[in-house]
DNA sequence: GTGAAAGCGCTAACAC
DNA sequence: GTGTTAGCGCTTTCAC
């Protein structure tokens, strides 16, 4: 069906090899015959099987990704940030989206591995380990993003400081008045949310503000779950009265804001919001959130750094038996932009 | 390096056919042996090469789509929408960014080729249609989502009636009261571009409104582009009195809200605004923003769909030469979400 | 400078 | 029920 160096050799009374020469561009070639070769190849558009190559020299040069919402400006960033180094260095990036769940993470691991991908970016959002074995057990880089597994061992990762940026946010309502600050927090099985909630449990400790559990909500980072955690701290105002609220993420967010316009309050006069990952590219929402940003191009970028560096080491291992270095985190800075959301305290 | 049906056959000093018979599930295998097999699977973990199999095969289960810009809303929801379809049928999507970068699609387009895709899924920024030939000339599908090429054979697309769309907008300002609407239009070399600035006209015509060639902007769907020509349209207002603008897509609505809010004018007072695709998943952006809406994940599963029958019937057709069932497009309704932008005009 | 041959990991037709 | 064999399209070693 498709032209193949057999088809074309047949064509010119040459064997295979002399053409694959020709279309890898070896020396060892005479000229005039790498000229006949070359026009037919042209005249039938040969394209390489990637497949074929794939399987004779033991290399795909795709990089699998997979993130919990492509819809998110946050991870849509990111991967264009890889995408563009990766693909700089002759490496095509495969994406995927797991849509938060379990399942199809662990069943795009599984495809990602059938298809013998070089390396995987992992912002994961699973607790269970097992469908990385596979991928450590065969000495296939892993750089998680995002969210950190829980492993024994180590492993690479790219990621800012959850609980800094936590307490930037938290400092910058207290340093605007507010004491009495609820929090949307995310999964405590999952290091970003532990962290984050970790982060503003500290910054109120260090402020000398009390730790209220009436004022902590978990959601799960799904659209909804915002909204009714924000239901339920605003239904329970009377007997906690807090002046702030900070959500910690974009998601939560847009489903708190909904819950507190429903119940007609004004940020940030009745309440001051404090946002995590939230974006406006518009610049238009009013009244503007305050949010912690993540350097995403930049985490993207660094990813794919690291993980070329790990593909380059593997190769000279082989070779040189060459310790491999030591695994990393990378820790970015997180970013705060401040808004109107996050005023400052009302008095009465 | 990993695990093959050879290693495995040796331990158990049975045949690599009798591994593969196992691994694949048939049914001529002697139990007690399929246990065998099947436990030293289990036991390391064997995990088949689809890189293998896909070349033994000759088919890949990968289906590729390369797009201008992941970040944009409008398409992170196709590809969701695609996505779902496609994994559920057994088919794995490849996603390529084209960053609005005819050189990088072609370049994508190169890359998934070698990869034996077996169909493309392209929104193409590209007038080129030589690197399609590939995939035409093999019979490979492709479904056109967005813009239309420029092919002088039939082909496959879904896609929004654009000129529709546009009407629309358009009439919606007109029955608010407007008359001197200008429009920010795309590339004129691009089929999305062209319906939309044509439904403009026509529905002025219709509505026995002058075309003001004046009132007449063309971007080119990046960022800046919408920015440029709104300070373009406002430098010139006192010449060519407009009250109304429609912008053709998202960026540059963003770009030319900018320039609007630089100038100092209000919406809809001094100028009522309608866009194209604009997202606002906080509903918080003031003035809402009347925006043309697309069904962007039936859009994905309808090209999910359609790429599935089109795989089905090349199989199909090699068996008994069945005739193929006619290249098609399909066109969709776009819808009007009316917010305060497009408020009626403000009578002086 | 060129060709023959082996083999990457797998499937499937065929023989026993 | 199981094994042998050929071959998918390619690269590469080894002869010549």
């Amino acid at each position: 069906m498709f032209f193949n160096l057999k088809s074309i050799a047949k064509e010119l009374n040459v064997s295979v090899s002399t053409v694959s020469r020709v279309v890898n561009n070896k020396d060892n070639v005479n000229e005039e015959t790498r000229a006949r070769v070359l026009e037919l190849l042209n005249k039938y558009n040969y394209v390489p099987n990637e497949v074929a190559r794939s399987l004779k020299n033991q290399t795909t040069n795709m990089i699998g990704i997979i993130v919990p919402d492509i819809t998110e400006g946050f991870f849509a960033q990111i991967i264009k940030g890889a995408d563009q180094i990766l693909t700089e260095n002759g490496y095509f990036l495969i994406f995927c989206d797991s849509n938060e769940c379990e399942i199809k993470e662990k069943h795009y691991m599984e495809l990602l591995f059938q298809k013998r991908v070089e390396a995987l970016v992992l912002a994961t959002v699973s607790k269970n380990t097992k469908p990385l074995r596979m991928y450590i057990d065969n000495d296939i880089p892993v750089v998680f993003i995002d969210n950190l597994p829980n492993l024994s061992e180590s492993y690479d990762a790219v990621l800012i400081n959850n609980a800094k940026a936590s307490a930037l946010a938290v400092q910058h309502l207290i340093s605007n008045g507010h004491e009495r600050i609820a929090i949307i927090a995310g999964s405590q099985s999952e290091t970003t949310g532990y962290e984050r909630l970790n982060g503003y449990i500290r910054t109120l400790k260090s402020n000398g503000i009390e730790v209220d559990e009436k004022l902590i909500k978990y959601g799960n980072y799904k659209d909804d779950s915002g909204y009714r955690c924000m239901k339920e701290l605003i239904q329970n105002k009377r007997d906690c009265d807090f002046t702030a609220v900070y959500v910690t993420s974009e998601k939560m967010t847009l489903g708190a804001l909904s819950a507190i316009r429903e119940e007609g309050l004004c940020i940030p006069e009745d309440l001051a919001v404090a946002a995590c990952d939230f974006h406006d590219k518009s610049g238009l929402i009013v009244p503007g959130i305050t949010t912690i940003v993540q350097p995403e191009r930049e985490i993207g970028s660094l990813t794919a750094d690291l993980i070329i560096r790990r593909l380059k080491e593997k190769k000279f291992s082989v070779k040189e038996t060459e310790q491999e270095t030591a695994k990393q985190t990378i820790l970015l800075e997180p970013g705060l932009i401040i808004k109107e959301s996050s005023g400052t305290v009302y008095k009465r």
